[in-house]
DNA sequence: TTGCGCCTCCCCATATCTGGGGAGTAGATA
DNA sequence: TATCTACTCCCCAGATATGGGGAGGCGCAA
């Protein structure tokens, strides 16, 4: 269990040091510790902006923006759909993906096995926390067994960190939604008509459009669709 | 650091038998364990049913049912806009919450400090990891900084056992949208009209509409902004 | 080869939403 | 007490979305 010594310091670390280059240094330190090939974080912010860091080679970057891989990657759309960390055999493997895409990234050094840690934010923030080596199916069962507990909770800070360099950290005060308003923007995202809701709630329907027009405005949403997207995005709403 | 191995005992022991009578007896040894007043796990699930396990009195729990305070609670919509472990110093406490809520908790029991772990899945699925105790500031603090970690992984095992109780795991298999339609569904979720999109995406709005239609039909939702919705909550696009 | 799914285009009519105005009540806040 | 916000209601006209029909080309897979 010095293993687990050795990471809780590298950990402590990126703590105290809140940069992006210290994120990159302790993915190589904490690849070593694991004793895996790769280790990446990689992350979205509200803004859609991308962030990654970690210890892929430049060439597969490269290659992988360059063939916009991110939206054959088995990897990105089977962590999008559930949030649970999530061993790569899981996933699943279309003959295509598996031909274009992992065979590629073998030749590119990634190994066979992997394990994402996916985040989810309220505002569109998406992180993916991996790792990746070269096991058979036994060994990478015991890694996973051994180091699972450990990977979420790296994933977790790394993630915290991650959240301090987000620039648009939205300082701009936030109109509250009224608790009407708030209930139109559930009902909309359940797929109701104006007319529906209004009869639901037994109010007229104006006096909903009131309501939607006044979430519309204090979401700053250009139509309805986009305001409930916010209502939703802002965890006013759950979808 | 014995106190360490107690609490890995006790998560070592959820993860063998994943009830709910065993999550709600993991939180009272957890809670004697850590030391805290309280500790619950609630947990809302896709259906948007709700679920909840923890250490807090009956009558409490009843009360707050009865007064719908899950409305009002400043822990909810704090922990509904952010992702973050949340101390609930933080969070913002109007004179009515303050008044109306938190001093009544206290009256059934409930300490003054509260720190919480928010988590969120694609599916509307949320869950809220929270310990509570008496505590002035500096030992909240010091109880923090040794237990912080050690509260974010319990939250993600109770949130693994969970997921495993989830009635709708919809094992109905999900039809995947075509990358148009999911270009769609990203565009309209910003707030674009659907003759602007068109002229985005150089295509005509005839065919743009093929494409919604498609998605709702696939999505299974009854208009487009339901579609948009249940996209987002699926994680196809990210709010 | 024959499907099947995806992408693209067009017609029509109707339902629904959106934008603009105004106005009164009650309750909380200052 | 004065003010503000939330809640409720009504008018109208124009913009936009929806529903239903049909049709051709392309690529992939059984």
């Amino acid at each position: 269990m010095e293993n687990r010594q050795r990471l809780d310091d590298i950990l402590k670390e990126v703590e105290a040091s809140p940069t992006l280059e210290a994120l990159q240094t302790a993915s190589e330190a904490l690849r070593d510790a694991l004793g895996v090939d790769h280790l990446v974080y990689h992350w979205v912010d509200s803004t859609g902006e991308q962030y990654g860091c970690g210890t892929y080679s430049d060439e597969w970057v490269d290659r992988y923006l360059e063939c916009n891989y991110l939206r054959i990657d088995p990897v990105i759309s089977g962590c999008l759909q559930q949030f649970q960390p999530l061993d790569w055999r899981e996933l699943d493997w279309t003959p295509k993906a598996l031909a274009a895409f992992r065979q590629e990234a073998m030749s590119y050094g990634l190994g066979n096995q992997g394990f994402s840690v996916p985040i989810r934010g309220p505002n569109g923030q998406f992180a993916l926390f991996t790792v990746n080596a070269n096991r058979n199916d036994e060994a990478w069962d015991d890694f996973i067994v051994a180091n699972g507990h450990a990977l979420i909770l790296i994933a977790q800070i790394f993630n915290q960190k991650a959240i301090e360099f987000e620039p648009g950290r939205t300082p701009q005060q936030v109109q509250p939604l009224s608790p009407r308003e708030v209930e139109a923007m559930a009902m909309l995202s359940k797929g109701y008509s104006r007319a529906q809701i209004a009869s639901l709630l037994n109010i007229s329907e104006h006096t909903l459009r009131v309501y939607i027009e006044g979430a519309r405005f204090k979401l700053g949403a250009l139509n309805t669709t986009h305001a409930v997207a916010r209502a939703i995005g802002r965890g006013l709403v759950t979808p």
